[in-house]
DNA sequence: TTGTGTTTTAACCAACTGGTCAAAGCAACG
DNA sequence: CGTTGCTTTGACCAGTTGGTTAAAACACAA
């Protein structure tokens, strides 16, 4: 039998986990403090491990409900639809989750830089979808419909460029001047993947 | 008049930079510690500190000596050159970056990550080659010789695709499940910018 | 109102953080 | 040899870190 979880309960947990989202998305695991993510969810520092057990369990908790979100677009990529279009399809959902979800983004790359120290027994399981996506890709491939291609490569190209967006924005808003550079990335990558994947 | 600079100051002063760049690229500027870059260095913390002032001085010198050796090869693109050569050229030249210097670019990735904190005003001087060298483009799509392309997001392209073998290595090796990705990496990048740049 | 379980907090702790300092060790030149 | 200046270290410091504890405050049903 399970806690109830009361009302109280779910608004500070999801208060907890926002917080610690900005904040470790933005420090790292090691360089984010009990103290600041308490502060940002209006919180005491007791109080909030009143909620969770320890740094790592709130660190751990956001990766793997990331992970899911992160994988679903690729997951979504059909095999019995039109190959070019799934492809762009799977950019497009790609690049939004970097517009709408950048922290999330930005927690992902600070867990790889490091050397995925906290997810590495999940990446088999990434390993084993992307193959059998890069399959579907050969397969299309094979039938003329795209490009004989690295597909591997392929995801890492649409994974590096979606994700720059998010990752370095910094960056990219200080080179361009000014905000959203979305509509027009996305019609760039749109323009690079059409003639990358013509047969 | 500026002091001698004895053969142990030397030999001393790049252990430490270069064991700082290993545990700053890893960890980030906050996740590091003087602890850990001195026993990386072989050295004791206050001997480390006899050496530079505080862990901040470190941290910058290797990201302002960084930026220099970064944006060279963007400086190197010829204006008066072939121009899908040259852009292949820049490109193939920042992919060997990330392969020879895998630890700078995760550096400046990790930099970059928590929102240029430490040399946010350096970038205005990127944003000035950035768009220069952007005319340079036009000027080549205006004279047909390649397609009629964004030249920022183009930059952006080539960035996202060459750093994401040195920042995501670890991802890039579980997908791949090998090392040395390099070649593979150079065919699918010289492929792609090909087809994404011809008129 | 009272009793019960939930939520919050003040006070505290040991380990670690970046950094200091004075004294000791050392090289090398006269 | 001895002195001079460079190098190294042990001891130390104040502030911060993740985490604990016991008691207080609170919600709320009977």
């Amino acid at each position: 039998m399970t806690k109830p979880a009361t009302r109280i309960q779910k608004k500070n947990r999801t208060a907890i986990l926002a917080a610690a989202l900005e904040v470790f998305s933005q420090f790292g695991f090691r360089g984010a403090t009990l103290d600041q993510i308490a502060d940002a969810a209006g919180l005491s520092k007791p109080n909030l491990l009143y909620y969770f057990p320890s740094k790592e369990e709130i660190h751990q908790q956001l990766l793997t409900s990331l992970l899911s979100a992160w994988l679903d677009p690729l997951r979504k990529m059909d095999d019995a639809g039109d190959p070019i279009e799934e492809i762009l399809g799977y950019a497009k959902r790609k690049l939004d989750l970097s517009r709408d979800y950048p922290r999330e983004s930005r927690l992902f790359a600070n867990e790889v830089l490091q050397g995925v120290p906290h997810l590495g027994d999940t990446m088999p399981a990434l390993k084993t979808l992307v193959d059998e996506k890069a399959k579907v890709i050969n397969g299309w491939a094979k039938a003329g419909k795209i490009v004989a291609i690295d597909p591997h490569h392929l995801m890492f190209l649409i994974w590096a460029q979606t994700q720059h967006y998010a990752d370095f924005d910094a960056q990219v808003r200080a080179v361009l001047g000014r905000d959203d550079p979305f509509p027009e990335a996305f019609a760039f990558m749109e323009h690079m993947l059409r003639r990358t994947l013509a047969p």
